[in-house]
DNA sequence: GTTCACATGCAGATGATTCTGCACATTTAG
DNA sequence: CTAAATGTGCAGAATCATCTGCATGTGAAC
């Protein structure tokens, strides 16, 4: 559902994390030197995609996510899942055990606490 | 690394799977109608970004995947867990194991899988 | 040879993404 | 009041992604 270029990712990111913030304090925090005006023609394009919400507080423009950080990861991890590991989220989990290099009682420990944050 | 859009992600897939093939065998598998020619458009594109290699044979060319699936794979992997796992793969392993809904027993068959697969 | 199917070459339209420049409004410091 | 700093509005350039149309070349069937 939810697609996003680098660029509007790297927005997302810090909106995410940040909550409602206006473009200057945005920039403070972009990952890399970018023109306030090259930031605000992100925030419109994704206040028009909807992903994004702004209102107008003082004399500045405030800007929160409007799309959830979580559903845009499971929409991506769903992506990469079909791409890659035939639609079953077990190829991955395979590969990551194996990437992981874990012992099996870290493993558990792991499990555990999958458990317990549902 | 590698970065590519939903079109020329759907074209990789293909020769991935399929290896060398010609533009009208790419296009038949396509997993929505697609002209020739916008088929052909992508290709090009992906042979100037280096993603593909290209060949004349017979009267046809003829393209094949040089960047690897696995690569990719990681690379995009590696993008997602950057943006949403704070970097480490734990996070999202714990994500995955939570959604999979494994028993210890199942979890530990997975680990043995994972182990053999290296 | 003529004709048809198949394949590429090429030019470019369209819209999205990324980024720039400049004008103007408002707050704050002197 | 004046000037600098900070903020937005707006117009649009440059590049890329996606797709279309038409011309041309070549092998195969007749």
């Amino acid at each position: 559902m939810a697609r996003f270029t680098a660029g509007e990712l790297e927005v997302m990111r810090i909106l995410w994390e940040h909550g409602e913030m206006k473009p200057a304090e945005i920039q403070k925090l972009f990952p890399r030197p970018i023109k306030n005006a090259a930031l605000r023609s992100y925030l419109t394009i994704l206040v028009d995609k909807g992903h994004l919400a702004r209102r107008s507080k003082g004399r500045a423009f405030f800007y929160r996510a409007k799309t959830k950080r979580e559903s845009t990861f499971r929409s991506m991890l769903g992506e990469l899942v079909n791409t890659f590991c035939g639609g079953s989220s077990e190829a991955l989990l395979c590969h990551l055990l194996a990437k992981e290099k874990l012992s099996p009682e870290e493993l558990l420990e792991l499990h555990r606490a999958a458990q317990e944050k549902k």
